[in-house]
DNA sequence: AATGCTATAATTGTATACAGTATTTTAAAG
DNA sequence: CTTTAAAATACTGTATACAATTATAGCATT
């Protein structure tokens, strides 16, 4: 009787982990959101979220204060915190600025990227297109980030890759089985190798036009994914 | 005898405030930072904090747990919060995505921006014209703030004007005298004026070269204040 | 039957208590 | 006098308790 709020655990919490209490359950729930566990909407209650996780109210107040500041999450004065649903707007609005900030790692890189950082993208974009090749989902999807990190990671501006990375990460709220249309990844390899060229050859303004290009054509992709859902029918 | 950690109340909050407890502590620690209160690499402890702000320290936590995401400050397990320093590398990684930011809204309000949203600008920076004429200091810094919350707004994006206010409010911790220096406003209310005249021809091209010229000078300027600044001598 | 009021339950907001760990101080030995 | 070790202190990390507010349900009245 004691863990009636347990109705079906829905979240898992990584224990084992050396980092505070309060990170490992930040991290929990915002992937739980970031990956629809938590329905866009829904509101959160902290002695639920508590008990399903096995800690008591203050961690999980401070994860979601957090989330909150991030956006995930919005809170309604003395009622309560509820998760943010995402439009197609939300989706144009973060699209426009990943534009904006891809396109100035592209430039920024063509400028200060060394040897290692481009052979660093180089191996991941192959492997990325080995995982295109053989229709390897979880292998694109992982190579995939592995080639934007060592992107970003060119640029030599710490507080950009991070903005990124947010950003990237808050995209997955849209993503509608998103592995299942291979068809629409084929083109990637080379939008990525069409930048990584324009790095090599310190070509900037080559370099952030790829980068913006292949920031719309994955925008363009989504948009056809999001229209056939229904979640997202009249936004 | 109880307020011995009251030494000489360096915070003030405003209690007179409908908002909840935490977001005015959120806020009153985050000016503090911001305006060189707390200055870089002072320890925030909690008990102090609460008793000068007269509160608990739960909403303290929270309020630094929010202001560690926001990089303003940084944690160390089991140790404590510490206000983050500031470099001029710093600086210059604000200033590269400010400058990738603004030109973006260029681009967006040349497209988008309302017959009002003009008007707004216009009016703000006439204001703000007038102030540097005066040599007005107040006045200069409120309608510059105008001037550029007009231009913001003007992109249609509430996110881009989410993520370049909270930039602009960080870059306060590097304004080290920056009213004093009226000689250095002089070319603004032009560079605003260049960025209005290319929104209201709906040149995106123009408007975002503008915007982005406008803040590379802006940097020249505060680099030229930081080298004169003791503080920042050796980074 | 519908609407409004009251009482109760549930939930957030804030404070405090307790445990564990890091730091500092003090004392003793070299 | 310096160095080291142990104890005391102070602070964070987590949990719980209490207060204030809001939602809910039942009852009464129209």
């Amino acid at each position: 009787m004691e863990d009636r709020n347990k109705k079906h655990t829905v979240l898992k919490m990584d224990t084992n982990s050396c980092k505070p209490l309060r990170e490992v359950v930040f991290e929990t729930i915002r992937s739980a959101i970031v990956h629809g566990t938590l329905k866009p909407g829904e509101r959160l209650m902290e002695v639920k979220l508590a008990n399903e996780l096995g800690v008591s109210r203050t961690p999980v107040r401070e994860s979601i204060r957090k989330l909150e500041l991030e956006g995930l999450v919005e809170m309604v004065p003395r009622k309560g915190a509820y998760v943010t649903p995402m439009s197609i707007t939300d989706l144009r609005e973060m699209m426009e600025i990943r534009g904006a900030l891809e396109a100035l790692v592209a430039e920024l890189a063509a400028q200060r990227a060394s040897a290692e950082d481009i052979d660093k993208m180089k191996r991941s974009n192959r492997k990325f297109e080995n995982s295109v090749e053989k229709n390897d989902g979880p292998g694109i999807i992982d190579n995939d980030i592995l080639f934007h990190e060592a992107f970003y990671q060119s640029s030599g501006n710490g507080r950009l890759e991070n903005m990124i990375h947010t950003l990237r990460e808050q995209m997955l709220r849209f993503r509608v089985e998103y592995v299942r249309r291979i068809a629409l990844k084929k083109p990637l390899p080379g939008q990525h190798r069409q930048i990584i060229d324009a790095i090599e050859h310190h070509d900037s303004k080559q370099a952030s036009q790829a980068a913006l290009r292949h920031i719309k054509l994955t925008e363009d992709d989504m948009l056809v994914l999001l229209a056939d859902d229904e979640a997202f029918e009249n936004q």
